[in-house]
DNA sequence: CCTACCGATCGGTAGG
DNA sequence: CCTACCGATCGGTAGG
């Protein structure tokens, strides 16, 4: 201490250094890669989070558990987050994001309506198996404040009106038959939302295959060319269905419609 | 106070008394009686305590406001129950109850698998929208005992099981077609239990419009015979299914089939 | 069935 | 990013 020969030149490490990659002329990062470490950082902390919160429910799991997860202390999550519940909001906007993606690539490309719902089961089916995706269906929004979860709560309708807009368009373009989208919507909704609640990682079904069955399975009873054509638009070779001995337990696993 | 000659015959009320229905010999009410009083108060804090849970979140209602409600105090509570979270519970059995009586009752009945499987998906629909029925998809286990936990857990496996019965038995007497019972179970559960969360009972949809339109959407996919037959062995008139004009919005609330 | 109270938990903050 | 601590809540109990 008090030693002032300890001001050497420091970009020129000496052979005795472990030569860690030091910026040449500033012991600091640049401020776009600290801004990035800190993004990083805060994904990591949203990623501990949200595996404890489906564990142990949200009211189970104590900040200082998050923290010791990341082998920081608790005061530290709060250079990232402004409390516990905007933790939980954070994690339920990443599975919102995903989903919106997904509708927002949907979108972009063509097809019936019929197509677009299919499209949209797909990948739902298999967000609900991923952590942040199950989020979106198992936390209790009333656990957030009260702006958040305004947000939560509009997010939510734009994903139900799509679920409808889609079914409606495939009554009007003739890919689906007439019903109450509504009800139709709320149905099919529910039994994805439900694989949230189900799916284990280390089951017997693959996210593929639940999402390949539950394509079909879903969206088959809407389809307005009866029950072994897809669209009009897009004629296949004899569907490949489940043909069905219900003693053989085995399901497929890959090669589904991605 | 101190005046014995309140020492009256009790069991001729005088014009002066506003006749109550005391008892003639004792101001104690009948072992029987008093059972049944403490059972009615018993139930009573399940149903204040099934809405509050249900509104609010188990971890956000008090005990105080449990009692509150019943215009008692929150030990008076600890004479029904021996804590919050068997309270809980006993909301969450109330629900199973109701499912496990209406399983007896398909069971005692006879029918095609499918038929089983239509009367189990317009029961279960009508109970979603009850309080209790509710509880049984909306409250999270993990906030139970261990042991009424695991008791739990055993009455929704039995009531899976079912679905899956239902399913494998229609396929055997050829009311259904061949199908994996397994998802085919999750799928209908998934929309049944949905409606746990979605229905308001100051909503545009009446239990019996949502038992009624579930019950055709979620078994029709499953029907061996085609969409317009119920089963070979029932027969029917052409089907009264929603002509679906989809600009519509009204729906039939009565006249279901019970 | 009530008054009065305890005890533990836990989110959040002060101040480095 | 840490140590140390506060403050409020709330389930549960003692003792009538």
């Amino acid at each position: 201490m008090g030693n002032i020969s300890l001001d050497v030149d420091r970009s020129q490490p000496s052979t005795m250094d472990s030569a860690p990659p030091v910026p040449p002329s500033s012991p600091w990062l640049p401020f776009e890669s600290r801004r990035r470490a800190r993004d990083e950082k805060r994904e990591a902390v949203l990623r501990a989070a949200v595996q404890l919160f489906l564990e142990q429910g949200y009211h189970r799991v104590t900040l200082n558990e998050v923290a010791d997860r990341l082998n920081i202390t608790k005061p530290a999550l709060y250079n990232y987050f402004r409390g516990k519940d905007e933790i939980l909001f954070e994690c339920w906007s990443m599975g919102a994001e995903l989903v919106d993606s997904v509708i927002t690539e949907i979108n972009a490309g063509g097809g019936s309506g019929l197509a677009k719902l299919r499209k949209l089961v797909h990948a739902y089916a298999g967000l609900m198996a991923t952590d942040f995706g199950a989020s979106l269906v198992r936390f209790d929004l009333r656990d957030l404040a009260e702006r958040n979860a305004g947000v939560a709560r509009a997010a939510k309708r734009r994903i139900d009106a799509t679920f409808r807009q889609y079914i409606a368009g495939g009554i009007d373009d003739r890919s689906i038959r007439p019903c109450d989208p509504k009800l139709a919507a709320f149905a099919i909704a529910g039994s994805l939302n439900w694989i949230g609640h189900w799916y284990r990682r280390d089951g017997e079904l693959s996210p593929t295959a639940i999402a390949d069955e539950f394509t079909v399975r879903l969206t088959d009873g809407l389809a307005a060319a009866g029950r072994l054509e897809m669209t009009k638009k897009t004629p296949r070779a004899p569907q490949r269905r489940n043909s069905g001995r219900k003693t053989t337990g085995k399901k497929r696993t890959g090669g589904g419609r991605g």
